[in-house]
DNA sequence: ATCCACATGGGACCAAGGTCCCATATCCTT
DNA sequence: AAGGATATGGGACCTTGGTCCCATGTGGAT
């Protein structure tokens, strides 16, 4: 029912940083998969899952922080957890200015990482689960016909459907019937109902004068 | 209109810091309050208005990460950018982790501080307005007698007048009654703008089953 | 003792919303 | 040419919501 399995991606160029993170990984029971290089890992495609990233900072051709930023410039939303042997104070801050969930200096204590691991974990479970709710609602406002969509903008923001019939020239009739079809279509129950999923779609309403 | 002038409070205990911090801020047209000490700090109490810290992580008695702590705590959301001479990157990724926009090394560089500043003033009052409307409508919903808050909570979940009169074994009729003074008090002309308020105040709706 | 806020509710309406069955017209696809 | 989706709307009917005026009872504050 939490959706999928979490996954524990791993990236550093060091063969034994690699094997000896997805031992630890593997030995509190997550799911790891390691990658050499930011390449290798945008080559794999389909991050739909949750999980995060534990991911090295300096590596060759694209470093950690660039990475962050493809990621997020993708829409990627998986939360990242960098470690450095290197790290200075201004790549640290940049990394948790974009987002980044922790920051750790190698050598760590690994206890400390799995901490950082498992509240990334959380994150981006509570993310995916909004991300997918707003997905699920913008989906059935995408399959509103476009004569359904000015009526249900209409709708959350207050207006009667005489008022509503007026702004679109049509006939109160015709809004009664749109109305119903939209109702059923975003399985809303109530005007309540239908007024929270726009709100959690961040859909706004008009000014309603 | 933008409601108060945004402050700049200094907080480090090095006079001459103190002196050139207020220095630059006025250069660029901003107000800045200077402070020796963390204490000296708290004991000035009411920070109604916008605004941010630039706070020194290293002092005597508090440092600037316990104050950053303790500001949390009592519920005061100024954004806070920290400056430090000796800074560590555990350092600062506690801070950024616990919230701080910034945090810059010194020396830095003057133009870096000042965009940093504007972008926590922008922050700050952007969060400000959230917080403000959330509380004036939270404090029209403590206007409300113990009934009719009652009956809000049924209203926005999405019942019918029927239904609520059923659960608050009352009628029908003075449902209605609550319902109208309801609107009137919490300014409300439609059920779409109640449930919206309810929602930007955090106010869950009930299991309609 | 009196006043006020709160909760209650009847009667009478009217406005608004929802749901049937019905029908027409357009446009696009197969 | 035929079917499906879309948009339109009339007629009939019932439910729900909102708003008047009216009234009663209780509990606390002045």
């Amino acid at each position: 029912m939490t959706g999928t399995e979490p996954v524990i991606f791993i990236i550093d160029d060091d063969p034994s940083v690699r094997r000896s993170l997805e031992r630890l990984m593997k030995s509190v029971g997550l799911v790891a998969e390691s990658f050499a290089s930011a390449r290798e890992f945008l080559q794999r495609g389909h991050w739909a899952e949750t999980g995060c990233l534990v991911l090295d900072v300096r590596m060759p051709e694209i470093s950690g922080l660039d990475l962050q930023e493809q990621l997020a410039r993708a829409g990627i939303f998986l939360p990242i957890i960098f470690i450095s042997g290197h790290g200075t104070v201004p790549m640290s801050v940049r990394a948790m200015k974009a987002g980044a969930t922790d920051f750790l200096l190698k050598p760590f204590d690994e206890q400390d990482l799995l901490d950082s691991v498992q509240r990334a974990i959380d994150q981006a479970g509570r993310e995916k689960a909004q991300r997918d709710e707003k997905q699920e609602i913008r989906e059935r406002v995408g399959a509103l016909t476009p004569r359904e969509h000015e009526v249900f903008s209409l709708v959350i923001s207050g207006f009667m459907n005489k008022q509503i019939a007026d702004r679109l020239k049509t006939s109160e009739k015709t809004v009664k019937v749109h109305r119903a079809s939209i109702m059923a279509k975003m399985d809303a129950r109530t005007l309540a109902d239908l007024v929270r999923m726009a709100e959690k779609a961040g859909i706004q309403p008009l000014q309603s004068k």
